[in-house]
This record gives structure tokens, sequence and C-alpha cells, in this order.
DNA sequence: GGGAACGTTCGATGAGCATCGAACAAGCAA
DNA sequence: TTGCTTGTTCGATGCTCATCGAACGTTCCC
């Protein structure tokens, strides 16, 4: 985890930010991949019809919501998603929306 | 059931439309108030901090998520949580959803 | 060292949206 | 009929956000 990244404690994920970060079909997809890849994947690996500023914009997006971790390695960012927070913090939810068409 | 008003059938509720409609603060207030009712409310009945056309904007919002029904009674609007129809499409949202803090 | 790859940041742009006030339609009550 | 209540619709406004290109810093490799 790059510490010089912000990230909401566990406790302090908010519901309406992590609704705002899935209720965007690129970030939701995005959160599929990770969420179906067993480990981290850095961003240049996940094909993404956008500009690589823009997909880092929504990584940033996902990483102020608490919805992700990054790890550096290089000069990659591998991400993964914060499972046992969300979890933990709202029960079921992560399941729900992944699960959903 | 207003039939003059449009609302997406079962199959055709939209995930990412669910999401961005419960991604504002005061539709997930709606919602919630809604859903805690035992029946139909009035959006007169809900107190609200925003004017009258802007409530009924949120309400049209939910309305064409999918998220709720709407019935007329006299020249009040009841609106009903789509229990059933959401918990069909997405086990497990709305549980996750609402009982976040 | 020089260059290539990776990801971030910045400024700009265009679209979408939350909000308001005013006008309107429909129903109810005196 | 005349008002009053309830909720919608419309146009305008201001803000937020998704997107892009360009510039920058790091790291790796030749």
């Amino acid at each position: 985890m790059i510490t010089t990244l912000a990230y909401p404690a566990r406790d302090e994920i908010d519901l309406v930010d992590v609704l705002q970060a899935l209720a965007d079909p690129m970030r939701l997809q995005l959160v599929r991949v990770l969420d179906e890849a067993n480990g981290a994947i850095a961003c240049g690996e996940i094909p993404l019809p956008v500009t690589k500023s823009t997909a880092s914009h929504h990584f940033k997006v996902l990483r102020e919501a608490g919805l992700v971790f990054a790890e550096e390695e290089g000069t990659r960012r591998y991400y993964t998603v914060r499972r046992a927070d969300i979890d933990a913090r709202f029960p079921g939810l992560l399941d729900a929306v992944l699960r959903g068409v």
C-alpha cells in the first residue's frame, strides 16, 4: 500500500461515496475485474476505452472512496479491492453489486 | 400505480441507474423513509430541505430508476419502494444499502 | 547516461445534474 | 364558482464530473 496516497480508514468509508464511485459504468467494470482477479492488477493490464489520464482519475476516485488499495512495484501500481473493509462496513453490498447484471 | 408515468419493468431495471439514484444523499434518505414506512407515503409528508420542484425531480429519478411506484389519491401521490422487484433483480442490494450508515 | 514505459497532475472543455422560481393542471372544500 | 392544496413541468443557473492532451517524476533497460 502506497502510503503517500490517501485512503479512508475502514470506519471512515462513506456509503454515499462508495455508491457514487460504483455508479459509473467504467469504475463498476474496474471493480469487477479487480475483484474477479485473484490478486493485484496493474492499471495498464486492464484494457480501457479511455486515456490513461482518465483511467488514473477513476482509480483515484475508487481509492478515495475506500474501495481499493494501491501497491507500488517499480513504475507499476497494483490495485486490490478492499474486500474485508467493505464487507465489514457494508455487509453484502459488494456481493450484491458485483452479482448484478 | 399511475399508468401515465413511465416505470421500467423488473427485467429492465438497470444496476447503474439504481446506483446513481441511490448515490445522492437526499434520494437515499427518501428511499430509507419510504422503506421504513409500512405502506405508502405522499411526497409532502416527508420533510425535505428543498423546494417541492426539487423533491418532485428526485422522485422522478427514483421512479425512472425503478426504485419506487407512485399511486394517485386525490391530489396526492403515494410512493412505495419496489421491494420485490429490486430484491428479485439485485438480491441483497437494498438491504445492504439501507442497513449502511 | 539516454530512452522507453508507467502512472500522476494540471488546465481546459463539454455534458450532466441539483437547485430554484414561476407557471400549470387536477382535485377538494367552503 | 372561487380559492386552496398537491405535485408536475419548464427554463435558467451554477456546480460537479468525465474526458482529453500535455507536461512531469520514477523506474527500468539498453
